[in-house]
DNA sequence: AGCACTCGGATATATCTTATCCAAGTAGCT
DNA sequence: AGCTACTTGGATAAGATATATCCGAGTGCT
């Protein structure tokens, strides 16, 4: 999986904090992350629909929706893509003795049980919101961090 | 995910039908794949335990157990390796208002759900054997076919 | 109209996967 | 016992993907 995939989910968290445009720049200062690469993760989640930019002045990134609406996979999905991880290269259709095509309607044993697990995998991600990940943040962080963080965007 | 698990996969299939011991060249030409990268992927199962080999005449590769007591994830691990694909790399203790570390005792939200979702991927590798692949195998051939690659593994 | 600020796509670099080759080792045959 | 043929094992190139970066296009404010 990509490593950007982290740091978008730490994005989101953050946007869904501000309640108005924050810069790439200013989200990357504030994750201490190479501003250039994070531009990136901003554009695909941006591509996908998941946030919207503003430019000029004062503009930056907004959440196209309540963070209650956006799910883990989401975000995933609009920055690894959609194409699971397993792609049958339908083996069984070479060689010396090859199964003949039309025998091979249905997709191969191994082939239904990665699919299967990654959507085990898609399923687990889907379940949980970017409202969740903040409500679980906001169990442990220290009191007033919220504020602080709310100050530093001001800024 | 590695392209060779699925080769992997089939190779075990295929070395379950099979009472003698397969050479590498063999199983690349049964699926008609690149010998020398093939036998990348059987050395990997073979420092992980799943086949055992004999060098020298008449040698070749066997399941080191029944194919009962191999799960897909045992083959899935043994190629592309146990790590889990995402790593937290603690964002949230960087930066301007950084979490102190006191505080990271616990896994932070985000990897918690990721960690939830590689555990359930995995479990649903873990719940298919290659005798179920084989088993499954069976019900979708043409009748005859597993007694010719049977004779064909002898030749 | 000009200016400062922002995003968006096109462009280098690094890392991992893919693919290949040759040397080490083993079993059976003479 | 030595030899030969066969097989695996690790080390080595080529290609693809992910990572990191830069500069031009667009927008709102003065």
């Amino acid at each position: 999986m990509s490593g950007g995939v982290e740091w978008a989910l730490h994005c989101c968290t953050l946007l869904s904090r501000a309640s108005q445009p924050v810069p790439a720049v200013k989200l990357a200062e504030y994750h201490d992350v190479s501003p250039s690469y994070l531009a990136k993760q901003l554009q695909l989640m941006s591509r996908a629909g998941l946030v919207r930019s503003t430019q000029g002045n004062a503009g930056g990134y907004v959440l196209t929706r309540d963070a209650a609406a956006i799910t883990v996979l989401d975000v995933v999905e609009a920055i690894d893509g959609v194409l699971p991880a397993f792609r049958c290269t339908e083996v069984r259709q070479r060689g010396p003795l090859a199964t003949p095509a039309e025998q091979c309607a249905d997709p191969c044993a191994i082939a239904k049980v990665m699919d299967s697990a990654d959507r085990a995998w898609r399923d687990s991600l889907r379940a949980v919101t970017i409202a969740d990940l903040v409500a679980d943040a906001d169990r442990q962080i220290l009191p007033g961090a919220v504020e602080r963080a709310r100050a530093w965007l001001a800024s």
